[in-house]
DNA sequence: ACACTCTCCTTAACGTTGTTAAGTGGCGGA
DNA sequence: TCCGCCACTTAACAACGTTAAGGAGAGTGT
């Protein structure tokens, strides 16, 4: 008799139910009875519930990479184009970012997209270290404006309790009337604040890492 | 008889307990233990955990401001400044970076110190929008920074199992160097790297927010 | 044809967790 | 003296991750 099951269809799974559960619902136990199955079953696939989130961290990577354009010739518009698929990849999944940040990768077919980024950097006559540099800058930032923006609207469209915008302002001592004003900036439009945050990381790799040699005209 | 506890207290031996056990191991038992009190007494105090949680970021950020020097004029400083508190505070606790993260404020004392940096930004000529989107694009910098930084070194000083650089780099496909030598850059010096991650977010800034009128020269 | 083994799942159970319900002792005010 | 409120305890619940033991089914060797 065939297995019922195998890692990547409990992975499949276990990332659909993200979506309607959200991670501090998503029970092994849900899971299991999804996939028609007892709590324990997963046990044989998995060693325990955290390498399951790894092996979904992994999961959720390897989607964005093969969902993603090819890479231009232009750094700018490389590490923009990256930082932008990895946004969209993680708010495709409830809680996509603490599911993310709280994993360590389980393969390394990651490495790959990075091996390719680092060569459009190389290529631009960046040095490996500048390179690294700009990469992880420019991931720290990602991930940590998607995590803020997740708790804002955990499940896109919506909007958590406690992060309206008027009310909060309400709350605010007078005399902070600058950073009353600063929430509505704040929670706005998220999509906005991202393009021109990743812009400010760009503008500020190109004007403090310089390559060592020009690029050769095309 | 005066009563045992109080909401501070339950906070700061939770802050304490924090770096001894880390957020997984926090449990209301053991917080109510250390307390020499039961489990349930912490409902009298705090509606729910998250509300305790929430309670600890918020003092966290509490201490964070009040430990950290005056304002610089030079908004360069200034915001630089800001951060580096705000990682050093971050990294005060275990899992610093994730308790923050996953909680809403429930208090409106951190607005004094968003006052402040927002009016440095407003004496050197920046427009409201744009110090605001200077300002949430470093913190988000940096929070995505510690957290990357907390999973590698869980506990200061200490490296978490699975993060070995040498024996990372050994389980990546050869065709990828460049991404196998850049995990050495980024397990390196977190230390080195946030300052010149920084000042790439801070020349950014510099380079594509023009404030609205040169400030008078001193 | 039989036994053996390996794979993959079930049943049962354990200890722990957050949380709720009900009860209890001490203190202040009427 | 009695009432009532505060602040905590005791007892219990459902749910969780996880482990131990066992069992059905397929394949293999003899």
């Amino acid at each position: 008799m065939p297995p019922k099951l195998d890692r990547a269809q409990v992975v499949d799974t276990a990332l659909r139910l993200l979506d309607e559960t959200g991670l501090d619902g998503l029970t092994l136990r849900r899971i299991a009875t999804e996939l028609d199955v007892k709590a324990p079953a997963l046990y044989w696939h998995f060693a325990n519930k955290q390498a399951l989130l790894d092996e979904m961290a992994t999961e959720m990577l390897r989607r964005m990479s093969a969902g993603s354009p090819e890479l231009p010739d232009d750094w700018r518009e490389a590490l923009a184009g990256t930082c932008r698929t990895l946004r969209d990849g993680l708010l495709g999944y409830r809680d996509g970012a603490k599911v993310f940040s709280g994993t360590r990768l389980t393969d390394s077919g990651h490495t790959g997209g990075q091996h390719a980024l680092l060569a459009v950097f190389d290529r631009a006559g960046f040095a490996l270290a500048d390179a690294v540099l700009a990469l992880t800058t420019a991931y720290a930032f990602t991930i940590g404006f998607v995590i803020e923006e997740q708790a804002v609207h955990p499940v896109p469209g919506e909007r958590a309790p406690g992060y309206d915008p008027d009310r909060r302002a309400a709350g605010i001592d007078p005399e902070h009337a600058l950073a009353a004003a600063a929430g509505r900036e704040i929670f706005g439009d998220f999509e906005q604040r991202f393009e021109r945050g990743l812009a400010i990381v760009v503008a500020g790799v190109g004007a403090s890492l310089k390559p060592l040699s020009t690029p050769s005209a095309p």
